[in-house]
RNA sequence: GGCCCCGUAGCUCAACGGAUAGAGCGUCCCCCUCCUAAGGGGAAGGUUGCAGGUUCAAGUCCUGCCGGGGUCGCCA
C-alpha cells in the first residue's frame, strides 16, 4: 500500500461536496432550524443569518462544535441570547446527528455529536480518499496564479524559490478548493536589464574567444554567462566581435535571454514547479497592446499630463518639475497618480505591466493574484488601481508579497551579493535540501513573515522539523499496514472502508476523527485568505495527534492498531490509521511535497 | 516625512472577530520485555509593544503613538 489514493469518482458534484464537510452539514441544519423558528415566529422575520458560524471549540471539553448563533441574532432579534439558545437547542435536539446541545459562556450553544458520526466520517474518508476535502469554493471560476516572474537574467536565488513555492502551492490548493487555476509567469524582457544582460553576455563571448573581458560598473558578473558567452562563439563564431552594439545587441539579447529562460524553467521544474503560461513583456511592444491599454484608461479620464509633487518631507536632491503622463490612480485608491512615460516618450515598466493585466482581464479571468517579493510593496496599489479601473471593478486582484529569506549555515547567517555574484541559487538551496523539505519548510510560515530557513535545521530528523514529523506519521501508518499484510489482515482501502467501525470508540480515536473532519473545513479557510501555510499548520497538528494515539498504545494495548488474532477489531482501528494516511497525503498533494512511505 | 509589512512565552512561530491566547525549541520531571522512542505524557513560562475606540465578544477591526524592516518621479 503506498500513498496511491484513490479517487473516489473523477468528479464529485455539488451536493456530494457540500456532504463531505461536517461542519457545514451543521451549519446548514443549524440554518433550518433557525428559519423553522421564523416561521413559528419563535424569531423575527427578516434575520440575516450570515454571521452564524458553527467551528470546532478550543477546548474539548465543550463539546464537538459550537455556534454563535444566539449572540449574533440576539441584538437583531430583539431577545435574550439565552432563551434563542434555547430554543434552538430544543430544535437541533430532534436532529439524530445530535446527542447534546447546551448553552454556554456568554452565549455559545456547544453541540455534541453522535459517536457514530466520528465513524461515518473515517468511513468517508477512504470511501473518497483524496477527493476528501475537496471543496467547491471557487466553483468552476477562473483564477490566474502570476509568481516567480523573475529577470531573465540570471538564475533564481533563494527569495525566488520562496514566491515559487508559495505560488505553486496556492495554485494547487485553490484548485482542490474548485477554482480553474491558471499557472503564469510574466517574463521581463522588455527593459533595460535585458540589454545589461547582452552586454555582459558579450563581455564573456569575447572571454570564449580568448580575450580578456571588462565586466565594467553596471555589468552581471556573474559566472553564469560564461556558458552563455561560449555559446554566442559555438553560434556566431568571431562575427560579433569589434563591432558595435547596434550591430548585436538585439541577436545577443534574445539568445542570451532565452538561456536564461530556459536555465529558470530548469529551476522550477526541479523545484516540481509547472506553469501553464509564459507571458513576455516584450511581446506586447509594437503590437499596440500597450497603447491600446493607456487609451482605455485615457477614455476614463485616467490618464493625463501633469507634474508630480515631490515625495513629502525627503525631496531627491536632483529633484526637478516635470511634465510626464500620468495615471490617475488616486481614483481607485493610489495615494498618488503614477507615471507611464518616461521624460523621453518611452514606457515606464508601469505601462506595459497595465497592459500585460488588461490581457488577463480581458482573458476572461474571474480573480488575479499576483505574488510579488516584498520590495515591490509599494507597487500594489498601483497595480490594483489599474486592474480595478481596466475591469470596472469587476475582477479583484489579490497580491500577496513574500517577504525575504534569511539562509543560515551551523548558525551563521549566509551573506548574499548579487552585485558580487554570490548569491545562493534555487539550485544550491534544492541541491542541499532537497525539493520536499525546500517547499514544505518555506510554507511553515505566512508570506508576510520573514523566513529562517537553516540548512542543518531542515535536514534534522526530530519532532522540531515538521517535515519529518508529519512524513514519520505518514511512515508509522505505512508500517502498521505492512505489519497487518504480513499478520493475514486485509487492508486494502476497499476492505478497510466496508469494515465495521462501531468499535472505534475510544476518545483518544475519536479525537483523532474529529481531527480529520477539519480538513474540508481548513481548505476553505485556507483558500479563502490565500494562505497555503495553513495546510502545513494543519498537518503538523493531525501528526501530532496521530504520534500521541500511536504512543497511547504504549500504555493501552487495546488502543494498538493490529489486535492480535481478532482481524475486525484491527481492521477498524487501522482504517483510522488509514483515514490519516490520506489526509496527509492529500495535504502533502497541496504543498507539493512527496510523502515518505518508510524512514530509513 | 508618505505608504506597506511586522511586533504574541527566554527563542522560533500559530490562532476564519469567539470561550481559560496555543505549538516546537530551551529548562525541569516521567514513559521503551509491546505496531519505528526519529516518539509520547506532564511542569514551569503571557498585561499579545503602548494608549484610546468599535463590538455581546478584540492578538485579530479603527485612530494615534513607540520599535524593526521594506519602499518612495525617466530600475524592473
Amino acid at each position: 500500500m503506498t500513498c496511491q489514493v484513490a479517487s473516489g469518482k473523477a468528479k464529485a458534484t455539488r451536493q456530494e461536496l457540500d456532504q463531505m464537510n461536517l461542519f457545514s452539514d451543521i451549519r446548514d441544519l443549524v440554518l433550518a432550524s433557525l428559519n423553522d423558528m421564523v416561521a413559528q415566529g419563535q424569531l423575527p422575520a427578516g434575520l440575516d443569518f450570515a454571521a452564524v458560524a458553527v467551528e470546532p471549540p478550543r477546548d474539548a471539553a465543550h463539546g464537538d462544535m459550537a455556534t454563535n448563533a444566539a449572540m449574533v441574532l440576539a441584538k437583531p432579534a430583539a431577545m435574550q441570547p439565552r432563551a434563542i439558545a434555547d430554543a434552538l437547542a430544543a430544535r437541533l435536539m430532534a436532529d439524530p446527528r445530535i446527542a447534546g446541545a447546551d448553552v454556554a459562556g456568554p452565549g455559545f450553544l456547544n453541540l455534541r455529536l453522535n459517536p457514530v458520526i466520528w465513524q461515518g466520517l473515517v468511513r468517508s474518508v477512504l470511501t473518497q480518499g483524496i477527493d476528501y476535502g475537496r471543496a467547491n469554493l471557487g466553483a468552476g471560476k477562473k483564477v490566474n496564479v502570476e509568481f516567480v516572474s523573475a529577470n531573465p537574467t540570471g538564475p533564481m536565488h533563494v527569495g525566488h524559490t520562496r514566491g515559487a513555492v508559495f505560488g505553486d502551492a496556492l495554485a494547487r490548493l485553490l484548485a482542490f478548493a474548485g477554482w480553474n487555476v491558471t499557472r503564469e509567469y510574466y517574463i521581463n524582457d522588455g527593459g533595460a536589464q535585458v540589454d545589461v544582460l547582452a552586454r555582459s553576455a558579450y563581455e564573456r563571448y569575447r572571454e570564449a574567444l580568448g580575450l580578456e573581458p571588462e565586466i565594467r560598473e553596471g555589468l552581471y558578473p556573474g559566472d553564469y554567462l560564461i556558458p552563455v558567452g561560449e555559446a554566442l562563439k559555438e553560434k556566431y563564431g568571431d562575427s560579433l566581435l569589434d563591432k558595435g552594439e547596434q550591430y548585436w545587441l538585439k541577436d545577443v539579447r534574445d539568445f542570451a535571454t532565452e538561456m536564461m529562460m530556459a536555465e529558470i524553467r530548469n529551476d522550477l521544474k526541479v523545484l516540481g514547479v509547472e506553469m501553464d503560461v509564459y507571458s513576455s513583456e516584450k511581446a506586447l511592444y509594437g503590437t499596440g497592446e500597450i497603447e491600446a491599454a493607456i487609451a482605455t484608461l485615457r477614455d476614463m479620464d485616467l490618464i493625463y499630463e501633469g507634474v508630480l509633487e515631490p515625495p513629502k518631507g525627503k525631496e531627491p536632491e536632483d529633484w526637478e518639475p516635470r511634465v510626464q503622463t500620468l495615471f490617475r490612480s488616486t481614483a481607485h485608491g493610489d495615494d498618488v497618480d503614477r507615471p507611464v512615460q518616461k521624460s523621453d516618450g518611452s514606457w515606464t515598466y508601469f505601462a506595459p505591466d497595465i497592459a500585460y493585466h488588461h490581457n488577463k482581464v480581458k482573458r476572461g479571468f474571474d480573480a488575479l493574484i499576483d505574488i510579488f517579493g516584498a520590495d515591490h510593496g509599494g507597487y500594489v496599489k498601483r497595480m490594483k488601481a489599474a486592474v480595478s479601473a481596466l475591469s470596472n471593478g469587476r475582477v479583484p486582484l489579490d497580491i500577496k508579497l513574500i517577504q525575504l529569506v534569511k539562509l543560515y549555515k551551523n548558525g551563521e547567517p549566509f551573506k548574499m551579493s548579487k552585485r558580487a555574484g554570490t548569491f545562493v541559487t534555487l539550485r544550491d538551496v534544492v541541491e542541499q535540501a532537497g525539493a520536499d523539505v525546500t517547499r514544505f519548510v518555506m510554507l511553515t510560515r505566512k508570506n508576510d513573515a520573514a523566513l529562517d530557513f537553516d540548512f542543518d535545521k531542515v535536514l534534522e530528523q526530530s519532532k522540531d522539523n515538521p517535515v519529518f514529523y508529519v512524513q514519520y506519521a505518514n511512515a508509522r501508518v505505512n508500517s502498521v499496514l505492512r505489519k497487518a499484510r504480513d499478520a493475514g489482515i486485509a487492508v486494502d482501502d476497499a476492505t478497510l472502508s466496508a469494515a465495521d467501525l462501531a468499535g472505534l470508540t475510544h476518545e483518544a480515536e475519536i479525537e483523532v476523527a474529529k481531527k480529520l473532519a477539519e480538513w474540508p473545513r481548513l481548505v476553505e479557510i485556507a483558500a479563502r485568505n490565500n494562505e497555503p501555510h495553513r495546510v502545513a499548520f494543519y498537518l503538523y497538528e493531525l501528526a501530532s495527534d496521530f504520534h500521541g494515539l500511536w504512543n497511547r498504545g504504549n500504555d493501552d494495548t487495546s488502543l494498538r492498531f493490529i489486535q492480535d488474532g481478532q482481524t475486525a477489531v484491527s481492521q477498524a482501528k487501522i482504517a483510522l490509521a488509514r483515514a490519516v494516511s490520506v489526509v496527509i497525503c492529500s495535504g502533502l498533494a497541496i504543498l507539493g511535497v512527496t510523502p515518505v512511505e518508510e524512514m530509513r
